[in-house]
DNA sequence: CGATTTTTTGAATCATATCAACGTACGTGG
DNA sequence: CCACGTACGTTGATATGATTCAAAAAATCG
């Protein structure tokens, strides 16, 4: 939990008590690459921190999937748009690869908030950096062209290309597969 | 400052006197149509809530510009991706239509989150209710056609068509002003 | 009313989507 | 170890829709 309760120190003092008790409301989970932390349809009702691995954010549209979102190591999952309204999501959340996270339902997430003297603030710090990343994929979808949307994927994950899909990169850059192999053709050739 | 204390209140508990607290903290802003909440390149240093009008966020890219987003009554209104990291400004946030906000300062908000019981809490739910607003866009950007989009615009502004640019629009919905013209002929045409 | 801004329209162009086929890689079972 | 099936990626031809450039029409403002 070592990283968790660094990222948690990052936001906010924590006595040694404290620590206890906040590591006390995670617990490890485990996902193969395929294994879901959210499935469509279901209500999201816990929040994930990434501690190793990778997950993607898809929608289901006409048969076919669209991969909006990547979140992986240091990096807190969750769908706000099913957790906070309490809705059933739209979107699947599931491990790309090997991944483990640690998971707190929205009950501890609430006793996290009212039992550590700044738990609050963590709350509100956390979702405030996540919210900003969100700004800056809205940013880029208007204002980026495709291509470079790619190329800015690349440098985000880097060491990633290798390892997973394709569609799942052209999805999230908003284009088809195929069309991002003739863009990786285009790159690759005369720049 | 009634709609602004209504919506904290809608969020958090606030005694009598908690309530001229918060009313102290802001100030009333007018803005006319064309004037700024904000310019790009400048440090985004306040927030706001709309009590009456309408603002645009846009970014200049090749000298023209592009509309991202709107707020309108009853809506938070920061650029949190310069406010939070106290970073220049990419984008500027201008009234729309005759615009009345009360604003208030990066100082008084952190007073706000202190002093008052809750505060913390207020400012929590207040970005979760913003953030879920910008994955709906996002999600909307890559699931929906710019038609579905503008129709989407024609729902959640009623009225408003009238009354602004359609270029503004255009942008928003993340297309050219003479491609929104055509689907806009298209619409009031065949269906 | 005249000047300026905004919207519309037309024709040509560009990029991505679509449909379809083929190539390649990988893993399983014979 | 090889053959086969499946999943993924590439490529080609064509279609679709937005963009661009340009000009005209319409709306707005002083």
């Amino acid at each position: 939990m070592d990283s968790l309760i660094r990222t948690v120190r990052h936001f906010i003092r924590l006595s040694d008590e404290e620590e206890k008790v906040v590591a006390g409301l995670f617990t490890e989970v485990f996902l193969r690459p395929g294994e879901y932390f959210l499935e469509e349809g279901k209500i999201c009702r816990s929040v994930a921190f990434v501690e190793r691995g990778l997950v993607r954010y898809f929608m289901t549209q006409d048969g076919n999937e669209k991969t909006i979102y990547f979140s992986s190591e240091g990096e807190f999952v969750c769908n706000y748009s099913s957790y906070l309204p309490g809705k059933p999501s739209e979107v699947s959340i599931q491990a790309v690869e090997e991944t483990v996270l640690y998971v707190i339902s929205k009950d501890n997430l609430q006793r996290l908030y009212t039992d550590i003297s700044m738990g609050e603030r963590f709350g509100r710090l956390a979702i405030e950096q996540v919210f900003v990343s969100s700004i800056e994929q809205l940013r880029s979808l208007y204002t980026d062209t495709p291509t470079e949307r790619y190329q800015q994927f690349l440098e985000l994950y880097p060491g990633l290309v290798q390892r997973i899909p394709q569609y799942f990169i052209a999805s999230y850059v908003g284009i088809k597969p195929q069309s991002l192999s003739r863009i990786r053709k285009r790159i690759a050739g005369g720049g």
